[in-house]
DNA sequence: CCCATCCTAAGACAAGTGTCTCAGAACGTC
DNA sequence: GACGTTCTGAGACACTTGTCTTAGGATGGG
């Protein structure tokens, strides 16, 4: 049986966007990033986060002089995927279409976005459905 | 302070669906319910979702006859709400309109769909934003 | 009256999260 | 080669989530 995907709590999904952000980080840098980012956590909270990233197998490391440093083994687009497919399971009847419709009728686009939208639905009207490449 | 609002963990979720589609029940009622969907809880564990609900808020309840009965005082609407704006502000930089973007590039809309949507941009369109008119 | 039944109240308990303390190893410097 | 700095490793500790047990009050049939 596929395990299902470890879920990612918010402490460590503002970690991970640091190593999204960077690429990579040691302990500290990811520190100063969070610090600068208004989170204030002590040095071992961080690093603790990483370790249970790590655990989880969403990022690795490796030692490099002194310190680990630490990269992200999932991507963001993963991640939101993730996300959003739960969401839309678990409120929107899986439904995507339903979440689309209520983002639309709640927070109206600016401009430049609604023109982005109109582009993927003329695409997607004219598209045959799928077929890679 | 506002205090934030409470988690809605999700076999909390699984609870208040129930609420919302029955407009009220009692604990078995709500465990009947849930074990036609599939959920094979004990009646215990219903109880302490139902209270652990009220606790936050989000359920009242009154006696009648023998049992109580639980209504729920959060509306899916609003849930629904929360959990978008969350999501919108952890991954997606408080931009609704990136994850609308996100979700008609990976997920496909039906026809019908497709056709609400462009109704809904046009009417935004149309509107002059602000001011009634 | 006595028992079976249904309900509430209280809380046990393991796993996961959020955050930190502390002991000790490796490093650079005088 | 003793010192302070920086790192890792181990784990503490409280709170939340997921799920259940157990004890005891109210109710209704015989």
């Amino acid at each position: 049986m596929a395990k299902r995907p470890p879920t990612i709590p918010d402490s460590e999904l503002d970690v991970l966007k640091v190593l999204w952000e960077r690429g990579q980080a040691t302990v500290r840098e990811a520190l100063e990033t969070l610090k600068a980012a208004g989170r204030e956590w002590s040095y071992a909270t961080v690093a603790t986060l990483l370790d249970r990233l790590e655990t989880k197998g969403l990022v690795e490391s490796d030692r490099k002089e002194l310190a680990f440093v630490y990269r992200p083994t999932i991507s963001s687009q993963e991640v939101r995927r993730r996300r959003v497919t739960s969401l839309v399971d678990k409120l929107y009847e899986g439904e995507p279409g339903l979440l689309v419709l209520h983002l639309l009728k709640s927070h109206p686009l600016d401009p430049g976005q609604a023109m982005e939208v109109r582009e993927i639905l003329d695409q997607m009207a004219g598209a045959k459905p799928k077929k890679k490449g």
